[in-house]
DNA sequence: CAGTTACGCTACGACTCGTAGCGAAAGCCC
DNA sequence: GGGCTTTCGCTACGAGTCGTAGCGTAACTG
């Protein structure tokens, strides 16, 4: 697959031992439990192989270092969300704030995400890894979102394709930073309330802005 | 001043040679120009030390380690922010949503943030640190900002303590972390068309949300 | 079978950590 | 001034981590 996120730098198409996914599962599940255990600055190596059953070695062989790691270990965990159809589109965003909040409740995925960000502020590669693997694809969120929305007739259709791309960024670095922040700055709940109020704000604002000119 | 988010531990109140606040500075000055030149997971005391031309033992005596230090060292930059009264609540709002964009362009901003809420995420004495130190400091721009516009009569005064706070945390979440997200994980530019569509989005979901009922 | 690659294990130099001890410096109070 | 107290820069230390290299063995291919 194209997206594909996991270990690099494999060979094995060719002939030889092949590596063990065994291995691969076991090292991920490892360093998600390693930074539930010890956080991000604690997290070494050697613990994660430890945890894992394998050999420090072996860590190095399919990943450059420990963030490389980190990205792949928690992007899977943001696959788990999904949008489910409820009918309307309010009903829709705030099913997915929730889960966001939920998710980000997940310590290891809090920790994690805030970590490699940081990191990526001063390494390129590991932008763009964070890109491909966690925030493009979760795009996906949104756009189906927006299909639905405009199937059911609730919102029109974009006026041309730049614009729809623009407010689909801006939709999603406002929901997916309204949740983090929240969670993580301001160190508050995602609940009910919350997700509700938010969504009305947005969907609001957006509706209005559409309608209002 | 009772927000004082400096070195801890200072005895200096009594008898004995005081502590140099020339150190103090020279030590933030060289975290924040370490954060710049070698990133976070690569900042070290005796780099920081060496740079600001003191002694190792000289950082340990005024902060407990690497996390709170830099939380000190970041947390003076976001006291350069400030809501200019430009006549209109759109303009004002506008206008630190760019001052802040512009803010986290600054490498020195964007690692350490990031770094020191990962960190915080397992750190309670870290959190709390983070929130006096920064989060609840610039709440006084929402709260200004609010304030300001009932005074032109933008909008209306809020019905009662309650709904106002919550509205002040839900408005500082949406409009900080919209602008952290942008910047540091979608990794694009706080431009001035962003700013506006961000801040149209926001005042008529919330205006729209007021007088809808 | 031979060839190739991954495996676990051990060992290594380099680096950072946080602390301790030293003598000197810089301020207070009498 | 003298005496007291605290900070200063400096050096040294054990502990821990890093990332790599080398070894013999295991697993799979043709």
């Amino acid at each position: 697959m194209s997206t594909r996120t996991g270990p690099e730098g494999m060979h094995q198409g060719r002939t030889g031992r092949p590596r063990s996914l065994a291995a691969d599962a076991a090292i991920l599940a490892a360093t998600r439990e390693a930074l539930v255990d010890v956080g991000w600055s604690r997290l070494t190596m050697s613990d994660v192989a430890a945890r894992a059953g394998v050999a420090k070695t072996t860590l190095y062989r399919r990943w450059p270092g420990r963030n490389e790691l980190v990205v792949d270990a928690v992007a899977v965990l943001f696959d788990e969300l999904e949008l489910p159809d409820l009918g309307s589109l309010p009903a829709d965003v705030e099913s997915v704030v929730r889960q966001f909040g939920a998710l980000l409740e997940r310590p290891e995925a809090k920790t994690a995400l805030m970590a490699v960000i940081a990191e990526a502020t001063r390494d390129e590669a590991l932008r763009q890894r964070i890109r491909t693997a966690i925030v493009e694809r979760q795009k996906r969120l949104v756009v189906a979102g927006r299909r639905r929305a405009e199937e059911r007739g609730e919102i029109p259709p974009p006026p041309d394709a730049e614009t729809a791309s623009r407010d689909t960024d801006l939709i999603f670095d406002v929901v997916a930073g309204a949740v983090v922040h929240r969670t993580l700055v301001s160190a508050e709940r995602v609940d009910a309330d919350w997700a509700r109020r938010l969504t009305e704000l947005i969907l609001t604002g957006l509706s209005a802005r559409r309608t209002g000119g």
